[in-house]
DNA sequence: TTACGTGCAAATAATTTGCAGTCCC
DNA sequence: GGGACTGCAAATTATTTGCACGTAA
C-alpha cells in the first residue's frame, strides 16, 4: 500500500542495532515485543536484504528466537504497511520483502530463485509511458530475470 | 520457462478461428481435444487477452464449455511451456497468463486488478544495466503500477 | 488399440485468521 | 489492568496431482 518513502528510514540511525530497531517500531506505533525486536534485528541488522517469510523464519529459529510463522508473516506485513519493508513478487508463488525501500529495481537469478539489487543509475527509463486518464503512477517494478550463460 | 519468441505466431493465420486454433495446437504438439479447442478459442479468439485460470474457466463455463477448472490450469501451463502463452505475475497472489508473447510490459491497475498492455515503444531503457559474470537476461518483466488520481 | 487427455477429488503450498493465553505500557 | 501481541491450529486461496475413465490418432 505505501508507496511514499519510509518515514522509518529519516530516523537517525545510532549503529546500535537494538536502539535503532526500537525507534524504528515506535516510530510507525508497534510495540517493540521480543519477536518483533528480533525480527527487526535479523531484518536490517545486517545490510539490505531480500527474504521470503519462510527463510526469516528459519533465520530466526537457527538465532534460538522463539517465533511462530505466523508471527512473523503477521509482522513483515506490518513492516510493509508501515513503509519499512517493500514487497517484490517474482514468479507468482513466493512473495519477497525487501528492507530497501527506495526506488530501485532487481534481478532475479532463475537458476537458484535469487533477488539481487540493481545498482541504481542504471535502469532509468527513455521515456515515461502515458498514463491512461484518471491514473498516476503508484510505483514502477521491474525485474530482470537471468540465466546462466552456456 | 520458454523465453524465445512463440513458434505459434510464427504459422500463418487464417482468420479462421477453428483452423488457426487447430494449426497451433499441433504445431506445439498438443491434440487438439475440444476443451483444448474451445480455450484456444475464448483466449486467442479476440485480440491480446490477460486472463487467470479463474477467469479463463469463468468464460467457458458461460460459453457452455463442459470444461475442469484443472485442465484450465494444465491446458494455461502447457500452452505456456509451448510458447504460446506468457505468465504475467503481479502481486503474489493470482497469476495472470498474457495471450502476447511478445516483448512488451505492463499496466497495472490497483484499484480493479487489470491488467493493460503498455505501447511498444514507450519503455526502452536508457542503458542495460551491468549483467553479473556468467548470467544472461532471460527477460526483463515490468509492471507501471497505477492507482487512481485524486 | 493405446497413449494422451480429462474430470474429480484429494494433496500441496503459501498465507491468513480466530481465539485463548501472554506481555507491554 | 486492558488492550495489543503471540502462538497454535484451523481456514483460505491458488494451484497441482493421482487415478479411473474417455477419446483422438
Amino acid at each position: 500500500m505505501a508507496v511514499t518513502q519510509s518515514s522509518g528510514s529519516q530516523l537517525q540511525l545510532t549503529g546500535c542495532p537494538w536502539h535503532d530497531v526500537n525507534e524504528m517500531l515506535q516510530s510507525v506505533g508497534l510495540r517493540p515485543t521480543r519477536q518483533r525486536m528480533a525480527l527487526g534485528w535479523l531484518l536490517f541488522g545486517k545490510g539490505a536484504r531480500h527474504l521470503t517469510a519462510e527463510m526469516l523464519y528459519e533465520e530466526a529459529s537457527q538465532a534460538k528466537v522463539p517465533v511462530s510463522l505466523a508471527t512473523v508473516y503477521n509482522t513483515l506485513n506490518q513492516l510493509t504497511d508501515a513503509g519499512l519493508l517493500r514487497q517484490v513478487s517474482v514468479d507468482g508463488t513466493k512473495t519477497y520483502f525487501d528492507t530497501n525501500v527506495t526506488a530501485h529495481q532487481h534481478f532475479y537469478l532463475e537458476s537458484n530463485h535469487e533477488l539481487i539489487d540493481i545498482p541504481d543509475s542504471h535502469v532509468a527509463l527513455r521515456s515515461i509511458p502515458d498514463v491512461p486518464e484518471g491514473y498516476e503512477i503508484a510505483r514502477i517494478d521491474m525485474v530482470v530475470r537471468l540465466r546462466k550463460k552456456v
